[in-house]
DNA sequence: ACCTGAACACCGTTCAAGT
DNA sequence: ACCTGAACACCGTTCAAGT
């Protein structure tokens, strides 16, 4: 843009010139964590990754934290905002389920968000939709944050609940759950006796769609 | 009870006689995971606690696991069952609730929860209630299930968010939310901004019960 | 300026041996 | 039967030194 920038002398860079990059050790980690989940980014399995030491990514990022922070922006930054409609109530659910898609493609992701709430700016844009369709449905700016808190308390939960469902799954061992289902007392457990067999089948199903009209059925006015 | 039992004769216990108990082994483990969380519960630090060697746990419980799972189990079986009322709705709401304060008191109980579905048999008191006052309610059974499992999503989020809330509060160098909502666009997230400040008061208000109702009147007929 | 290697203070768990 | 000690294969991070 500026022509003359390029003749602006270049702070000198001296020393040992780098091996790696940020952006190398950043792509890196996300290759793995969407391979096998937040728990199998570690910073040696991270430096065998890029070809060097524990100890060169230290000089790139400055601990294990801010390298998932700044996975977290950059997956955030990545995300498309879909056209929302005109009609508050509409907006509000359409950005909710977009929140939720944003999430459910990316289980890692929920395991860092809530070790720092909230997602970075990119991730606001769902908050202020959903807050602002809020107001414009009739509530107090305060009620519709709450409002938004319960929201986010159902997506979270559900995103977390199924993500660990699923790894029960993969690991085909039977869960504590299922000895537990497969002799209930009919006599103390009655109903859930009855639903017996149909439990996992139902409680696989994805209902968060149905979950959130609901809540936003009762949150509204 | 049987007065022939005492002269039953006991199996001869030989070898070593134990010096550390399965129980002494749980007491430990609650003590050290209501203090630090299920984070700070390390075989090692237990078998320091109950004055012994990591690999003389391993006697008693069959892993980490297992370990965890006893304790799950045992937390619930302390539960208080709460009188329900008779109208299935305020039935309802009123098991949630209770199901939401058991897991409240204990913060640990949610990290394990998570990790393995479900509570033991006593954690089942609540699906049992909150599914039957749904089918009192009007729903199907299959709509029932898929209520409690709403609920549950809403419940669980809630419980964990908050407490990783908590757990930022609890160490008081500013967090990433902080640091982002001081400077919010105005442009892009007017109504974030105009919130501002008051999103941190907001959001630490307790509003569990005013979400479950309005979840409880959009999911019933 | 950037990278390396050795070291520290941790993990869960296995294995072989002691009482 | 129960416990111990040494060992294995891991962690994140600090520190002092090399290029």
């Amino acid at each position: 843009m500026d022509p003359m920038a390029q003749s602006v002398p270049q702070r000198p860079r001296v020393g040992r010139p780098p091996r790696i990059s940020r952006e190398e050790v950043l792509a890196a980690a996300r290759r793995v964590v969407e391979e096998g989940g937040v728990g199998s980014l570690t910073m040696r399995r991270l430096a065998a990754e890029v070809g060097s030491t524990p100890m060169a990514l230290y000089h790139h990022v400055k601990d294990k934290e801010e390298l998932l922070l700044l996975l977290l922006d950059d997956y955030a930054a990545g995300l498309a905002r879909p056209a929302l409609p005109e009609d508050p109530r509409e907006r509000l659910v359409t950005a909710a389920l977009a929140m939720h898609d944003a999430l459910a493609g990316c289980a890692w992701v929920v395991e860092v968000l809530v070790a720092d709430d909230l997602m970075s700016d990119a991730g606001l844009w769902y908050a202020e939709n959903i807050v602002d369709a809020a107001v414009a449905c009739g509530l107090t700016p305060e009620r519709a944050v709450h409002a938004y808190r319960s929201i986010w308390y159902y997506t979270a939960g559900e995103i977390i609940i199924r993500a660990a469902g699923r790894r029960r799954a993969a690991d085909d061992r039977p869960t504590h759950r299922e000895r537990v289902f497969a002799d209930l007392d009919e006599e103390t457990l009655p109903r859930l006796a009855s639903i017996g067999g149909r439990w996992a089948t139902l409680t696989a199903q994805d209902t968060y769609r149905q979950g959130l009209e609901a809540l936003v059925e009762g949150l509204l006015p």
